[in-house]
DNA sequence: CATTTGACATCTT
DNA sequence: TAAGATGCCAAAT
């Protein structure tokens, strides 16, 4: 698995929508290796190609990077720019959550959440 | 060539 | 429900 790999699928996440880190990496053929999908990410640059902003950790919170640039805040932004509506400073994945059947359903669970 | 570091997820206490 | 510990791979030094 190379980071090319991964971002490969980054790219395939339409706007207005979000995947957690593990399911690009199960969408990049290696389920289980969530965390190689950050650091390859961490690798990215802030205005790199990649939609990078729209891969959040699996509590759809957005993962604290160690040399904090304000890169957080930025993904944030873009974010909420592209419709999704933050729900105590996490995105409520049940809503938002990408599926590469999204054409499928987008998860009609009428659960409001906790 | 070996060691260290780095955007996570999942299980157990 | 929250916090701590463990597994994993690739790139940089």
């Amino acid at each position: 698995m190379t980071h090319a790999e991964i971002f490969a699928v980054v790219r395939r996440i339409p706007a207005g929508r979000v995947a957690t880190y593990g399911q690009v990496a199960a969408l990049a053929g290696h389920p289980g290796h969530a965390r190689q999908v950050g650091y390859a990410l961490s690798a990215l640059h802030a205005d790199s190609p990649i939609p990078w902003h729209r891969v959040v950790n699996a509590q759809g919170a957005i993962s604290a990077r160690t040399t904090d640039s304000g890169g957080a805040l930025v993904q944030r932004i873009r974010l909420e720019q592209e419709g999704i509506a933050f729900r105590g400073g996490r995105v409520p994945l049940k809503q938002y959550r990408w599926s590469p059947d999204e054409h499928a359903v987008r998860r009609p669970t009428r659960r409001t959440a906790r």
